[in-house]
DNA sequence: AAATACAGTCTCCAAAAGGTGCGTATAATT
DNA sequence: AATTATACGCACCTTTTGGAGACTGTATTT
């Protein structure tokens, strides 16, 4: 099929410098530990309650197991997203909230979050087309 | 370690409406799909690069197998978010550049990308920090 | 005549992700 | 006295992901 429109010729890449090949690799490997779905789930869950505890999370986030939800508060905990706090009752009691890193995270992925709110018909459309041009 | 800026006890959620659950589930998904260590890399060098071959995209993203690659383009393509034309030469040649959804698609990810360039250090310093407390 | 380049596909195998279920400690509850 | 609630850790198992390498087809190059 032809391309319907034709780009301009010239364009300005609208990243910022790929520049040392170092940074780039530590920058790529946050974005590969940080660019998760579970990571960006409980991210937002966090974003709109301020200060949650563990079973509370895991109803805001359908479909996570235990196992998933404990692994990733710890790694997020790790990177500096999250505050974990631990009080000394019985039964225990804990509460998560985000950092100033975790919330500016997570401003960065709300654009993301929009993007793909905003452009999800276009990705069904796309694909339906895609799956019958396909299927002949 | 105490915070060191005190938020304000009420904060306002930066994230858009958790309305719908089927628009919800829609959107996690396409997140989910979205949020990939190879697509994010593919979608900075066709970014960067405007149109690209497959080999060339396989020396901009190092350390990504063909399968990985082709795989990869494939999902985008369905997505629509990359353009791919075939040019009937031989040996064969294929173009392939981000399309109008897949450079907005960019643009929402650079302030991720962005995020993580600005904060390397910080998380860095989070987890030297987690890890010897983690040690004792 | 053999090698090379391109853009893959296909098969086999290893590694990682992820789910399920069980165990733990203890105070309050029934 | 047994049960419940909480926040996990641990072991086992399945599913998914992803890498390595061989194969394809043809025109140009050596």
């Amino acid at each position: 099929m032809a391309k319907s429109v034709p780009l301009p010729p010239t364009r300005q890449k609208p990243w910022p410098d790929a520049g040392d090949p170092r940074v780039d690799a530590l920058v790529t490997d946050v974005i590969g530990r940080v660019a998760d779905k579970w990571t960006m789930l409980i991210l937002e869950a966090l974003a709109e309650h301020e200060h949650l505890r563990f079973t509370h999370i895991a109803k805001l986030v359908p479909g996570i197991s235990q196992k998933m939800l404990t692994q990733t508060l710890r790694q997020m905990e790790r990177d500096g997203l999250v505050d974990r706090t631990v009080h000394a009752v019985i039964p225990p009691r804990v509460d998560y909230r985000l950092t100033d890193l975790g919330e500016t995270l997570g401003a960065a992925f709300c654009s993301v979050w929009l993007w793909a709110e905003a452009n999800l018909e276009r990705i069904e459309t796309a694909r339906a087309t895609f799956d019958s041009r396909a299927a002949i």
